[in-house]
DNA sequence: CTCACCCGCTAGCTTTCCTTTGCATGTGCA
DNA sequence: TGCACATGCAAAGGAAAGCTAGCGGGTGAG
């Protein structure tokens, strides 16, 4: 998740992807600042539980926020979230690099065989 | 479209989201290396003229490119597009300062009126 | 036991995105 | 006049993303 070596193609798709949207921004504001629970964090934030799940699980998923269980002194189990120190830098001639190592489009092609 | 001043929260939003495309990053690595009419980029790219002009949209409103019409020798009207010169730095610190100046979230609030 | 917190999941609806297909317009050349 | 190549837009269907509502389970304190 540094900036070397540059994400594939299709991990940065999916990066930006995950990047590109409100919520998942605040997320990351809110645990820039403090790792945070989940239930504590929709507070916060002011959306549903589940909403803020979702949002969490692309976040995760696309390695820009880590989570690990953990008990409270009151021995309840919370999940905390932190965020993961990325680094990118988007120029026409990163993303060109990125572009060329995209996983090829499927070429439906009718004469070659499903290879 | 440069660093600074850094993008508000929505236009980022905007903007990586067009970003994270297959296609589009693929005009913009066209693009890079040489500017292009609408024609003979979907043939390069090998997509039909029609998505390729849908793509193109976006990447123009997000800032990411740029097109002026340009006569060709023999009298035709061709479409030039060139990438704009953007440098976006992505951490999850300006993302944070991003989030904050995103605009706040549609509060359906049933006592508050309209506006 | 009941309440207050914590965690997680999914079915279902709405909206947005992506892509194709088809039609229209204009120019130059044979 | 007909073909080749340039541009553009819109309807329409399918896929993916976003969000809500509802249900389930667990622990500790009163």
């Amino acid at each position: 998740m540094s900036d070397d070596p540059p994400l594939s193609g299709d991990d940065l798709v999916r990066v930006l992807g995950t990047l590109a949207n409100p919520h998942r921004m605040r997320v990351i504001a809110a645990l820039s600042r403090e790792r945070a629970y989940v239930s504590r964090l929709a507070r916060d934030l002011g959306i549903s539980r589940a909403l803020l799940q979702v949002h969490l699980r692309k976040l995760t998923a696309a390695g820009l926020v880590s989570a690990h269980l953990e008990l409270s002194e009151d021995g309840k189990a919370m999940k905390y979230y932190e965020v993961e120190p990325f680094v990118l830098r988007l120029t026409p001639g990163t993303i060109a690099a990125a572009a060329r190592t995209l996983t090829p489009p499927e070429t439906v092609d009718p004469h070659r065989a499903e290879r």
